[in-house]
DNA sequence: AGATGTGAAGTAATTCACAGCC
DNA sequence: GGCTGTGAATTACTTCACATCT
């Protein structure tokens, strides 16, 4: 690794704070403090300092940071200058859910290719997005150049699926299949298995209730 | 607080293990060991053993662990006897992903009740849940006993509805609304944006793509 | 006065490592 | 010999608190 390294929930929150510049803060305000970011994160404003620590940009004490630099330092840590495509594997009800929710959101991380099983899905452009079949995998990802992955397919499916991905030289999955996956050392892994969120929630939601009797 | 405390994410380990030990161990198995079940919940088996510790269920030595009795066991912390109802607010595409993800799962844990501010959507039946307006938050919510909520709408409407929610008794949210939620002390909130999400994959893909020149 | 930057302290989560049991 | 239960160590993450700057 060349520069600092950054912490896990650091760049998801970076990533928040820079659409919060982008869309809670007015564009004519040219300074922002620490403690304006925080209370529209929800975060404290030590740890918005810590997070931008980070990214190598600096405030100025009494007068806050530069908006613009926050934004553009900011997007020096998460964007792939040249820009980003990702991959959804698994194009059924959630799959098409997140289709729709990524589609004309940030140009610069897109997902521009699908895979499916289904030769009812394949071929065709859903959501705006061409659909491939399974044995395009290799072919498709190293035309469009795609190291990250989001999996949205059925439990049984989940592990063939990322063997076959890391195969093809995937190196970042999020995975919403409600299984955990197995991969190996240097591939980067993101579980958000609603159904464990929602027991937790569930289960956090009683256990609440109860303390205050 | 009666019990033992558990922590946030051996509650969603508790679930995943659960769900494994009835689907991926046979049910002729009687006993279980923690590397068995470490090994399907890609975690370490001292995780596991920590994490059943927290639910009263010791194993014995050479043998492992009581398949039944972990079954039992984690149900009795994860469930309510008389079973959970869940609310979902928001149903447009994700919304509905989530409904038909949930359906027909746990009986114990079930999304009983929509909510949607589209008149088309209100008083009909959506992927076996009926949708009501948000008008009948209060009464619906009290009604059916719901003290958990998933929350699927536009960004510029979360925190309103989250407000709403609060106000009606819940007491546990999950989140999947791209922005972060501001909710009082008591009311336990799982934070799950997608783009947050995303991004963060997508950033740790190329760096470790990079590491390894 | 009221910010920032950050060492130090605190808290949460995980893993080590090993005594004790089967 | 192989596994469990768990104190201790480790790691990851967050907050405190205060010197410093404008």
């Amino acid at each position: 690794m060349n520069g600092v390294t950054i912490a896990n929930k650091t760049v998801g929150r970076l990533s928040l704070y820079r659409r919060l510049l982008e869309s809670a803060i007015p564009s004519e305000r040219e300074y922002v403090f620490s403690h304006e970011l925080a209370a529209l994160a929800c975060v404290t404003p030590a740890q918005v300092r810590r997070d931008f620590m980070s990214t190598g940009c600096s405030g100025s004490p009494g007068r806050g940071y530069r908006t613009k630099d926050l934004i553009e330092s900011t997007s020096a840590v998460l964007d792939e200058p040249a820009g980003q495509n990702v991959a959804l594997v698994g194009v059924g009800n959630l799959g098409r859910a997140i289709l729709s929710y990524f589609s004309g959101r940030r140009p610069n991380l897109r997902i521009t290719a699908s895979f499916d099983i289904d030769p009812q899905k394949t071929g065709r452009v859903i959501n705006g997005c061409r659909c491939h079949s399974m044995s395009e995998l290799g072919e498709v990802l190293g035309r469009e150049r795609i190291s990250a992955a989001i999996l949205a397919v059925p439990a049984g499916k989940a592990q063939d699926t990322t063997d076959a991905l890391v195969a093809a030289g995937i190196r970042g999955i999020l995975n919403y299949a409600p299984v955990p996956l197995r991969v190996p050392d240097g591939v980067f892994l993101e579980e958000r298995d609603m159904t464990m969120s929602l027991e937790t929630v569930a289960f956090f939601a009683r256990k609440t209730a109860l303390e205050r009797k």
